[in-house]
DNA sequence: CCCGCATCTGACAACGTTGTCCAGGCTCTA
DNA sequence: TAGAGCCTGGACAACGTTGTCAGATGCGGG
């Protein structure tokens, strides 16, 4: 953890005061010509020495009728020699919308989020909204943190990936007008608009193909099912081998490891041991990319589907086969129907669904070995 | 390009209008008792229900002392009765900072840039300061646009990738307090802080390194060189082959493809025809990829460095040896150092450059093959 | 020459918060 | 018990902008 020692304390700034009168050392003078923002002009600034109204100056910015050209060509000039530029704070203040829209996810260092995340971005770029953004590191409090943060911000919108999975906290900001979606896992205990990837379809699909292969002692590697699109995935693989009649044996199963060491640990077990499983079904990106490293130790091939796309991964030998989501539709969903709430189109809070698709290069095709 | 088609319009409120005596519709009750932001309790209301005055909600909300533990219990107990939240950009209007920092780079779905914008907004994170970031499209216009924005908000300080040569247009903006630093790219015409990876040192060691191997025909495949980190990894490359002696032939070039399709004709045009080269040297992490695919598919060893990692680099065959910048120490130095600038450390523009990392995983060390 | 009308302009309040400063109540001491 | 001093609480202005509304200006016609 990063711990700031600096001075800057942007939510709790000081301002230096003389120790024996109790006044502010800052002159007079100083507080006349200078507000805070450094030494930025204001429209009263402009409008003096353009010689016109404060108002008049508010119109020639926002470009509202009614200025003759003679007085808009001054004040123009003002502005420019004075380097004016608005201050959306107050006009935030004043207008009652801010423009943004926040953006809370897991972690941007993720490739899975890149897109998303920048199809975000697109959008509200389209509807005249900055992205205010920020990482949870898959802890619920700093999501929360964080949500409440960008409320205080009076953001527009929110574009959350939770950590957490009780959102009740969001309940008052949402009555206040905040319009909400979640993506990629559903909101906890409350009612709001959610856009996933069919886990459990992509999961229960991508196994199916290794049985279609031939295989039947079939491992699975996943998260902790206390989030929801691990568990969705776990229910895919139980829905498979249970249509297919395979009884799925206990150490087939790992569940809840994440760091590279323990998923290496548990692919290694799953492949050696007694009964060894012939296949892999690996639960997400990283754990994927764990596996494929394992297999390309030992020298017995190994069968791998995995969950998510990952770069490069045509070019592995075997290729490695996937389900992947689509995280820039994922992201442009969520985005969209944000935007749509804003409108004012109030519709009943949905759930969205978006297929993932079976990208076979190879790893997935391979027979069993015994 | 996507185009909004909402009414959703932040920056172009309208405020609905009776046709015939040019009143606002808003009904006089609701205005008192809705705000703008949906229906938001303010201080005053909390004040009011707790019957206290405004400042005292104001000293408990910001746990500022002299405010008795009596008083206090009933403040706290209004507001979370009214679900109040302090308006952020009311309190920004009054302070004058606005606890956040801008980014803008170039593309957030390039693997590069995830671990860099996480390091950023880790160190603002620790500082307390929210991230509002956008990305340029590569496209200098949109750099300014944004830029610009950003200022309007009032960010405190902004961290710039940029994707123009020029920005003179930002000089009044750091004229008024905005610290700025720039990152992977130097500024353009103006004398601000830049945080640089030593591209040509990496582009001249990854090069030397080829040569070590026995290769005189060596390639180099980069972009534009307007963009400067191209530039100057294209002079790394001829430095390299200078000190070697070994004068650089046209056909061995090729700036300014950036678009797959290209690059992958500039390989395949570079490794074939009369005297083909031997090895090649990939100006970024997007024509590595490329040209991975290009000698995949020809029978033929060609060695091959890389400027920039690629993720799964070590598990291809042969590895991709690669010249790794290290995204995230980028992010965080410039994030410190903008710090460092709020903290009214006004020290002079400097210009920092990280040093590279040559990682050799098989493709840079293949002998030349006739 | 004056009135009416349309057009342009600017004074003013309000947005929700925080800094300043003073009033009133309390405690403590003489 | 009175006075000094401290502590708590609240009235008020200010931050920079925009909406309202009334006043000023100019022009044309009678």
């Amino acid at each position: 953890m990063l711990v700031a020692t600096s001075s800057y304390n942007p939510m709790d700034l000081r301002i230096p005061v003389d120790d024996r009168t109790g006044q502010h050392i800052v002159a007079e003078t100083a507080r006349r010509s200078e507000n805070r923002y450094g030494n930025r002009p204001t429209m009263k600034d402009v409008a003096a020495r353009a010689g016109v109204g404060l108002k008049t100056v508010s119109r020639v910015v926002n470009a509202e009728p009614g200025v003759t050209p003679d007085t808009e060509r001054r004040v123009q000039e003002a502005i420019d020699a004075l380097g004016f530029r608005r201050n959306d704070s107050a006009r935030v203040l004043r207008k009652g919308r801010t423009a943004s829209i926040g953006l809370v996810l897991e972690d941007l260092a993720d490739p899975f989020y890149g897109p998303l995340s920048r199809a975000v971005e697109e959008v509200a770029r389209a509807h005249g909204a900055l992205l205010i953004n920020g990482s949870s590191a898959e802890d619920p409090d700093r999501e929360q943190e964080l949500v409440l943060a960008l409320c205080a911000r009076r953001v527009d919108g929110l574009v959350v990936i939770p950590a957490g999975d009780d959102h009740r906290y969001l309940e008052p900001e949402i009555e206040a007008g905040i319009a909400t979606v979640f993506v990629d896992r559903p909101a906890g205990r409350i009612d709001a608009d959610v856009v996933l990837s069919d886990s459990f379809g992509g999961a229960r699909d991508g196994v199916a193909h290794l049985i279609a292969h031939g295989h039947r002692r079939i491992g699975f590697i996943g998260d902790m099912p206390r989030i929801h699109t691990a568990a969705e995935r776990l229910r895919g693989y139980r829905a498979a081998m249970e249509d297919a009649g395979i009884p799925v044996e206990d150490g087939w199963m790992s569940l809840g490891v994440t760091d590279p060491q323990r998923v290496r640990k548990a692919a290694e077990d799953m492949l050696s041991g007694p009964s060894p499983v012939t296949a892999v079904f690996a639960g997400n990106n990283r754990v994927t990319v764990t596996v494929v490293r394992v297999i390309a130790e030992r020298g017995r091939p190994v069968a791998l589907v995995g969950f998510d796309d990952i770069e490069l991964a045509d070019l592995l030998e075997p290729g490695v086969t996937v389900v992947a989501q689509d995280a820039a539709a994922l992201g442009r969903t969520a985005a969209e129907r944000l935007f749509r709430q804003l409108d004012g189109n109030l519709i009943a809070p949905e759930r969205i669904e978006l297929p993932t698709r079976l990208i076979t290069r190879g790893s997935g095709e391979l027979p069993p070995a015994h």
